[in-house]
DNA sequence: TGGCAGGCGTGACCTAGATCACATTTGAAA
DNA sequence: TTTCAAATGTGATCTAGGTCACGCCTGCCA
């Protein structure tokens, strides 16, 4: 499926747009291409666009004094990902994004996504819809982790996002559960 | 200060809208006062509103299934309050919310946040940016979850709302930072 | 004004998960 | 096809925080 395509089918599931409102809405869009491994958003850089999946999967992570990193997301086609912190508050990036495969985005800038924002209603409407589900996804995420052990929340996230567990090697998976890589291995062995 | 006056300084500080905008938009919020412990939203219940604080403070939270409690959200003056997941999808409330003083709210329907979201274009830009803020400080609890110890978190979260260590009994402090009242005890005591 | 429930401190003990150290497997690049 | 780094398994030991049990305040309301 083409990028186009991919990028209409998820918003056409929230807001409805015009033909005309569609193509002007995704004429603010770049298409790109990353290889595996490839960063694109760095710790303490200026953060200008945000990002929708094509293809592949990437993942927005933060890395601490102990040089641990924490995952907050695994991007997989049609998510979007970004440092919406820095993004919005033009402030230095404090979360990193990078390649887990290749990968195919398409990027909006910031002042893009405002000025059409501005010039189509619907659009603004889709973005508040966007946001608001991530949040909820946050807030599901933070109790589930006061609430579970490493082994539910293990199975909850694949069972969630079976492509994960062919694409992500275990040790990112832990770090996105927050617990060591021993313990994951742990779970099933031993 | 009057609940009007603290919501059109809240929305003010974000998108501009006309007297005659505010007024419109205010027109669709009703007032509401509540007593100490009692209880807005209740788990299983059909979620139709949202609340702004004006006054006092509320708590969110979810209670699983050995009756723990875990606290989502102290709501403090100026802060948004709901079962957003249950508010946006028309499911059942998982979480409840209830009053930890006397509370003055602001409500403001499911229907009618729609409407005026239609209706006038920076509305829906102020929910839009809402939402992204809340979106944001859920990112950064659950990093800081991932990544710190109690004793860190209790301080960073009194260091953020000092307001708190006041109004606030422990216990309920403990559920918010995911750990047992006896251990938030024992950081300072023993 | 006396009783009682909710808030808080604390001792003893338990456990999930961390950490460190080392071995084995594997897949992709050269 | 070899090679090397990344991914994984696993034993031994450590620790933050949980759980249970109990006791003491304190403020509120009957």
């Amino acid at each position: 499926m083409k990028a186009k395509e991919v990028l209409k089918e998820h918003v056409a599931k929230n807001v409805a747009l015009t033909d005309e409102e569609f193509e002007y809405f995704f004429s603010h869009f770049e298409l790109q291409n990353f290889k595996k491994g490839q960063v694109i958003i760095s710790e303490g850089s200026i953060v200008d666009y945000e990002y929708f999946v094509i293809s592949g999967c990437l993942k927005s992570f933060f890395i601490n004094d102990e040089l641990k990193m924490f995952i907050l997301q695994f991007a997989m086609p049609s998510w979007w990902a970004s440092d919406f912190d820095a993004l919005y508050n033009h402030t230095k990036a404090s979360i990193s994004l990078d390649c887990i495969t290749d990968v195919e985005v398409l990027r909006l800038s910031n002042a893009n996504r405002e000025k059409i924002c501005r010039e189509i209603h619907s659009v603004e409407s889709f973005f508040r819809w966007r946001t608001n589900r991530g949040y909820v996804a946050s807030q599901k995420r933070l109790l589930s982790f006061m609430n579970n052990n490493v082994k539910f929340r293990y199975e909850e996230l694949l069972s969630l996002y079976p492509e994960l567990y062919n694409i992500v090697p275990k040790n990112l998976i832990a770090a996105y559960l927050g617990v060591s890589r021993e313990t994951l291995s742990r779970l099933y062995h031993t």
